[in-house]
Order: structure tokens, then C-alpha cells, then sequence
DNA sequence: CCTACCGATCGGTAGG
DNA sequence: CCTACCGATCGGTAGG
């Protein structure tokens, strides 16, 4: 239990290390430091660095996945789907920021098997998003011309997100959401 | 003149490895393999590994913004301006592919003053995106409500774009961007 | 979880 | 532009 504990204050230390410095930047003395030990004591809680990006990124991988599929399998519309969708995303951004960089960014640093698995996961939500817009495109909802550019457009909102949220903001996570749908739904002109 | 070719040797080498494998992961020895030499001997080019960063994103950051200030300033509609701006952005990024997927992400490895100017070229970027959105809105050719989600709407399709630009797709620049602008412009709903 | 330490590699330099 | 090398730091380990 206190082993427990540990475990995840260092994983805490990765989370917010990767996302202000990056992984290659950021060192193993580095965690160690914020976890308030000594960079030796990191092996008896991790095997290597890069296991502490894999569970980062493959855990918040998970959250995006799980919490997108059931929106997918409603009934619904696919406006809602879409509105659902926004809001979903959002949710574990802002639940999950530091994890939610790293997994935006970071994942490029994993290697062999395991940047073939988050690549999976990250190509299986995009497709997620593509069902959604395909469904609206088919019921006459959603635009056919430029379905590739809709999908696109939605990914690049959702991917860049971390960027600019800010947890002490006014807005919250939801009215985000709900602007953003408005923005991308209806457009930009009048 | 020699000289001259061998030092833009050096560049495109980092430009290329810093946009495949991030700025901290590249190595100095990496880029003097690319570039045919040793790596002692790249220090006669050029005085430090955050140099050939700066001078990257420096350069490319330039081309972002010299290519939009006249549109800005040009007789127009703002929605004119609004297809005009994206097509200058996606005329930098697909010219200039290494450098601005170095520009997107990799400037925040820089430090100091330097980091400071490069911030400082994103922010008057943005700024001028804003000028253009802002216009709109007064003209009435842009809803007013959601001005800020229509700004970080178009700033995220904007820099995520060198993730999925694919110089051997079979769409040209200009017509990604008008097609990318139809979406921005006219929202995802029929 | 600390002490003590490792081989490897890093960015960079001196001298030619 | 190469040879030869540097001090520092890296991720990780052994033994307690």
C-alpha cells in the first residue's frame, strides 16, 4: 500500500516532467528529485524510464477509448454523437492534462512494440471520430463534400487542445466543449 | 561559396532529424553523419546545437509572418482574407515541411532570449489570425458569440496541419486550403 | 530507499 | 575538415 503510493507519486513526477520539459529532455534524476528520492531508488519501483512513458501514455490511451465508445453506440444523433464526442474528449484532457500532453506529443519517443500499440489505440479513436462524421454525412446531418477536411478539421481541435486550456480559466469543461461544437458545427460565417 | 553549401548542408540534416526524432533526441554526431562529416569538424559552422534550432524556427517564423501581414492589410473581405491566410500558411508549411514541424513543437527546447523571440514571432502570428477573425465579426460576415473558439478553432487546424500533410498526397496546397476553409467557414452541418 | 559506482554517450574543444 | 580527446551527465546496477 505505501508501495502503491510511491509508485504513483513517481509516475505523478513523470507525468508533469514529460509534459513542461518532454521525455528526452527530462531526466531520470530529474523524477526522481520531484518524487523526493534519489535516482537509484527510481529501479525499485520501474524496470526502465521508458516504462513510465508506455503506462503514462497507454492509460490515457484507454480513457479516450473507453469513454468514446459508448457515445459511438447510442441512439442518438450525429450531431449529438458529435456534441457527446466533444465533450468526452474534453473531459479527459482536462482530467488528465499532464498524461494527455504526453500522450499528444511524447508517444513519438516510445519504441518497437510499444509505439505499435499506442499508435493502435490513437488509430483506433481517430476511427471512432470518423464513424461519427461518416453516420451524419449518410443521415444528411453533416456536409459529404469534404468529409476527409471534417474529420481532419475535428481531430486538429481535439489534438491541440492542451495547448491553449487552462485549468484556472473561467470556462468550464463542458462550455468549452459546447462552444467548440458550435464553432465546428455551424462555422464561422454568419 | 563553398562554405556556404556545406553550412546549408548542416541545416537541412537538422531540420530533417529534428522533425523526425525531436530536437533533445537528435544528436550532434547524428547531424554530422547526415550531413557527411565528423562531428567536431560541424563546429566550424556553426557555434552550438541550440544555434542550428534557432536559426530554424527563426527562419521559418519569418515566413509565417511576412506571408500574412500584407494579407491582412489588403482591400478585401474578411472572409477573403480568411481564405487567403490559410492558404499562406499551408504554402509555408508544405514548402518548408521540416521546419515548420520544428516551429510547431520542437521551440520549446530553445532557452533564454532566444525562446523569448521565437514566442514573441508565434504571438504576433496568432495576432494577426485574430486582426482577420476580429474583422469579420465587425463586417457581420463572422459570428460574434464564439469569436474566441473561431480563433483557436483556425490556430489548431493551422498547427496541427504538418501532422497529416502528405507531400505526395494527390490534393495540391491550394487545394487543401480551400477545402480546409470550406469547413472552417461553413461548419460541418447542412 | 541509500551509497557508490558503472560504461556509454553527450556537446563541445584544441591543434593541426 | 579530421584526430584525439575533454568533463559532464546520462540511464541503470550491485549490495546493503
Amino acid at each position: 500500500m505505501a508501495d502503491r503510493g510511491r509508485r504513483e507519486q513517481i509516475f505523478e513526477a513523470a507525468k508533469e516532467l514529460f509534459r513542461e520539459k518532454g521525455y528526452h529532455a527530462t531526466t531520470i534524476r530529474d523524477i526522481a528529485q520531484r518524487a523526493g528520492m534519489l535516482s537509484g531508488s527510481l529501479y525499485a519501483h520501474i524496470k526502465t524510464k521508458e516504462d513510465l512513458l508506455f503506462e503514462i501514455t497507454d492509460e490515457v490511451a484507454h480513457h479516450f477509448v473507453r469513454n468514446l465508445e459508448p457515445i459511438v453506440l447510442k441512439q442518438m444523433s450525429a450531431t449529438e454523437k458529435f456534441r457527446a464526442a466533444l465533450a468526452s474528449h474534453i473531459e479527459v484532457v482536462t482530467e488528465h492534462l499532464d498524461a494527455a500532453t504526453v500522450f499528444s506529443h511524447e508517444w513519438k519517443a516510445l519504441t518497437g512494440e510499444r509505439k505499435v500499440a499506442i499508435q493502435k489505440a490513437r488509430d483506433r479513436y481517430e476511427e471512432l471520430w470518423t464513424t461519427i462524421i461518416a453516420e451524419g454525412v449518410k443521415t444528411g446531418e453533416f456536409h459529404g463534400a469534404y468529409i476527409r477536411f471534417a474529420r481532419i478539421v475535428t481531430l486538429s481541435v481535439a489534438n491541440w487542445l492542451y495547448q491553449w486550456y487552462d485549468p484556472k480559466g473561467s470556462l468550464k469543461p463542458d462550455e468549452i466543449a459546447e462552444r467548440l461544437a458550435a464553432v465546428l458545427l455551424e462555422g464561422l460565417q454568419t
